[in-house]
RNA sequence: GGUCGGGUGGCCGAGUGGUUAGGCUCAGCUCUGCAAAAGCUGCUACAGCGGUUCGAACCCGCUCUCGACCUCCA
């Protein structure tokens, strides 16, 4: 169907995308945890798997694209204790554990439409795949690979090790994971070490939980992506995507639990994108370096120079491959938007840009040339989705286009055909794939258009005049508020508004 | 400590054994009443030391250095 090829974790090489069901694609990618506020390292792979998602619908694929939110877990909000519950106040004043995943979810949902991703096909939540959950648990200890021991329910990864490839996607040895000395919660319940929970005995002060044969407790930290993709992908989906930190241990015991539970492992690609750093340090709730989408939208952050751009951001994003580490800056950031705006004036420009028709190009090499920088974006992509060099080809036709607005380049330099292709690479490329949007919303308001063309009017008199003080007093004023006027070649003037 | 991945021009960042990544910045030029924008040109790098090779930033080894994972984390 195509020559996608993608970098799959699991076997560390690139491999030629084949989907199970002709035409269909299983995506699983693991979504946040909605117990805070989402931050930029969470942009990183919701951008990259949205830009997966709609280049296999450009490829032709049908998608199914699952993405979870987590909302089951030990949730607190600043100020507000979890023991609440047990403190004896009204029921108002307690936490309400939904309250706050409601509240994040909401901010979640809201920062991906500022992205322009799409929303997955299923969203759904841990909280309602708690039968689910439960019922895999059951499967996992009647096949002899989960044990309970206080009305905790353990994944005995020993045993398992025993049998399968423990540790092949991450990378790691059992033996020398049997031999960390690390002091963690529930430690002394464990067989090994290395056991991971699937369901967790509630202590008293905890907020979420829910009957379970092995008393009241609330779902493991892994079980929840298998049970759920499982549910909506089938046992065998084609890709498993996330971040790379989630490699190990999560999707190390994605695989294990959904081996023994279904006799296979759980996805046949897997990708990973890597992490957004700050000053050379990941950015992660452990460094307190955060910077939440919130605060990147409005400038409101300490190291924040300015506000930027959810687009801005997106762009920033794809000039790098997803498989890079990406670090922040304010000047990087800068030059993206910088970058951004030119690129999206080059298209809207093209949109605009009539073509003479002529079926044969008056220069056949420049030709030649705008075909190959168009052609050669399915090739990028095909390589495993390297959006910095689409984005670099369509940056060598951004001055061919502009060249024909101002008169460098001839329009019938090219044939028809070839502008075309130009058009609609642009159009599938910058929109389509990439997702990226303009930067600012349709401007031209009508009469925003209308009084503007009067202080054109006013101005152009005053410059036939030679009267530039008031020209010049004009066009300074409108600068100072974002508008940029722009005496165009052909005697028209154009304005830009920031 | 173990495992893995990096170190590219002023900055951000692609990349391949032999020909220009691209963006931003900077300088010059063209256009312009002047600007802005745009176009053109220039700045031409691959941590260090060895090795393989006709040829290496790209392959191998060593050194230095940064980071990720090993614990909730996108």
């Amino acid at each position: 169907m195509s020559d996608l090829h993608i970098y799959n974790s699991f076997n560390r090489q690139k491999e030629k995308f084949e989907s199970i069901t002709p035409g269909h694609v299983g995506l699983y990618v693991c979504g946040p945890t909605v117990s805070g506020e989402s931050h930029l390292g969470h942009a990183r792979p919701y951008v990259t798997f949205d830009v997966v998602n709609r280049y296999l619908q450009h490829l032709g694929y049908k998608v199914r694209y699952v993405r979870n939110i987590t909302d089951a877990g030990h949730f607190e909000e600043e100020g507000r204790e979890a023991e609440d519950k047990i403190a004896g106040k009204a029921l108002l004043e307690k936490l309400e554990p939904m309250e706050l995943v409601h509240k994040y979810t909401e901010l979640f949902h809201w920062g991906m439409r500022l992205f322009n991703c799409q929303s997955p096909s299923i969203e759904p939540t841990a909280t309602g795949h708690v039968i689910e959950q439960i019922s895999m648990i059951e499967d996992i200890i009647q096949k002899g690979y989960g044990y309970e021991k206080n009305g905790s329910v353990y994944f005995d990864v020993k045993k398992y090790a025993e049998h399968y490839p423990y540790g092949k996607l991450s990378g790691r040895k059992i033996d020398e994971l049997l031999e960390t000395t690390r002091d963690l919660d529930g430690q002394d319940e464990k067989i090994n070490k290395v056991d991971f929970a699937l369901w967790k005995n509630a202590p008293p002060e905890h907020l979420m939980r829910w009957k379970s044969p092995w008393g009241e407790g609330f779902p493991g930290w892994h079980i929840e992506c298998s049970a759920m993709s499982s549910k909506y992908l089938g046992t065998e989906f084609d890709i498993h995507g996330g971040g790379m930190d989630l490699q190990f241990p999560h999707h190390e015991s994605e695989i294990a639990q959904s081996t023994i539970a279904h006799g296979h492992a759980p996805a046949r690609y897997w990708m990973h994108n890597n992490m957004i750093t700050i000053n050379g340090k990941k950015m992660g709730k452990s460094y307190n370096n955060v910077i939440k989408m919130t605060e990147l939208f409005s400038g409101n952050h300490p190291i924040l120079e300015q506000a930027y751009h959810p687009m801005v951001v997106r762009f920033y994003i794809l000039q790098t491959h997803y498989r890079s580490t990406l670090d922040f800056s304010n000047e990087a950031l800068q030059a993206s938007e910088k970058a951004l705006r030119r690129l999206w004036e080059a298209y809207e420009l093209l949109k605009k840009t009539n073509h003479p028709g002529n079926a044969v190009a008056k220069d056949a090499a420049l030709n030649d040339q705008v075909k190959n920088f168009c052609n050669e974006c399915a090739d990028f992509m095909n390589d495993d989705l390297n959006t910095a060099k689409v984005i670099a080809s369509l940056f060598e036709l951004a001055p061919i286009i502009n060249g024909i607005k101002g008169g460098q380049v001839k329009a019938d330099a090219i044939d028809a055909a070839t502008f075309a292709l130009l058009q609609s690479t642009f159009k599938t490329y910058l929109e389509d794939i990439l997702g990226l949007q303009a930067l600012q919303a349709e401007q031209n308001s009508n009469k925003m258009d209308k009084v503007l063309s009067v202080l054109i009017d006013i101005r152009k008199d005053a410059k036939q005049r030679k009267d530039f003080a008031t020209s010049d007093q004009i066009r300074n004023k409108l600068t100072e508020f974002g508008i940029q006027l722009k005496d165009e070649k052909d005697g028209t003037v154009s304005y830009t508004i920031e």
